[in-house]
DNA sequence: CGGGTTTGACCTGCGC
DNA sequence: GCGCAGGTCAAACCCG
């Protein structure tokens, strides 16, 4: 696998109730077939690999397995019906299926430049060298700086999109603001965050679709090396999003399978059919309509919080 | 006072 | 080489 080809991009929905009213839920709007290989989605590239597909935990893991997740979700790598959107991104954020097409390659350091810590070192590095003459070799930040020549590596990232009245969802790490830009082409500013956990290098940019407003972009670059703080664990309920940065597939689509919702919650559904799945919990309804189209209204956030300690358990191992 | 946010400056990469 | 856009830094500021 080549290291441009380490990005993913994930696409649900989420229906927010930031006012606190109790109606919330999320969606899987996924209105592509991000597993299917006769793709025929406008916004996909011209001769877009299928192969660039693979599940997060390939993503994450760096193998590349695009038929466990298509095994996963009950699907057939030609199936019109794609329950997960997973996908790479290629030196680039495409949303296959909406109007919320991010920057199609419009310049693709937007997604290579990244692993910040390697230039943003050096450039730490000229600036100390500049500003303070006294040679300061301390920089509390830039104490792991590269050499020039060396080729920056470039962690795993996945994006997905969320409807959401906020910008910035709560998915159960500290995250640190850290920078906001314009963005162009767009009203809305991007912002940049990074997981405050020491020695934790995951960031995240989180920035709102120009074409629709109502869709927030949040892309995740790395991996936690953490459990969930413990401040936030009990806090799941109210509303939060988890957003997902992992799948475990299940080995049959009758089985039940874990979607990590990440950075390290997960729901456990029950495979319910097809073009469906079922939360094992009460705590939530589904319809029967296939899964690109259902609404996951959660009613009880409480209960959600129960849920996700148990299955990351169950993932770590 | 500690931790988070804001914001202008600065850097890098890329296309022309 | 230049300009542009994305990404990051860090001082100033804000807030509990």
């Amino acid at each position: 696998m080549s290291d441009e080809a380490r990005d993913f991009y994930y696409h649900a929905q989420f229906q927010e109730d930031r006012y606190g009213t109790g109606a919330t839920g999320f969606s899987f709007s996924l209105n592509n077939s991000p597993l299917s290989i006769s793709n025929s989605s406008p916004h996909e590239p011209q001769g877009f690999d299928p192969s660039s597909y693979m599940s997060f935990t390939d993503s994450l893991n760096g193998s590349s397995d695009y038929n466990t997740l298509a095994k996963a979700f009950g699907l057939s790598p030609s199936s019109p019906e794609p329950l997960l959107e997973v996908k790479r991104e290629q030196n680039l954020v495409v949303d296959a299926g909406s109007e919320t097409a991010v920057t199609p390659n419009s310049s693709a350091s937007s997604s290579s430049t990244e692993a910040g810590d390697d230039d943003s070192n050096k450039v730490k590095r000229e600036r100390q060298q500049k500003e303070s003459a006294d040679g300061g070799e301390s920089s509390k930040k830039g104490s792991k700086a590269k050499k020039k020549g060396e080729k920056r590596e470039k962690e795993p990232r996945f994006a997905f999109m969320t409807k959401s009245e906020v910008d910035h969802l709560e998915d159960g790490y500290r995250w640190r603001k850290y920078g906001q830009k314009a963005v162009k082409n767009s009203p809305f500013p991007r912002s940049y965050y990074r997981c405050t956990t020491q020695k934790c290098t995951v960031k995240k940019r989180v920035e709102r679709s120009y074409q629709d407003p109502t869709v927030v972009i949040t892309t995740y670059e790395g991996q936690h090396n953490h459990p969930l703080p413990a401040t936030l664990r009990g806090n799941l309920g109210g509303g939060m999003f988890m957003p997902p940065s992992m799948v475990a597939p299940p080995a049959s689509f009758s089985q039940d399978y874990i979607v990590q919702m990440p950075p390290s919650a997960v729901y456990n559904y029950h495979a319910g059919g097809m073009n469906s799945f079922y939360p094992q919990t009460s705590s939530a309804t589904l319809s029967t309509a296939p899964l690109h189209h259902q609404q996951l209204q959660i009613s009880d956030y409480g209960l959600l919080q129960d849920i996700v300690p148990s299955m990351f358990l169950k993932l770590e191992q």
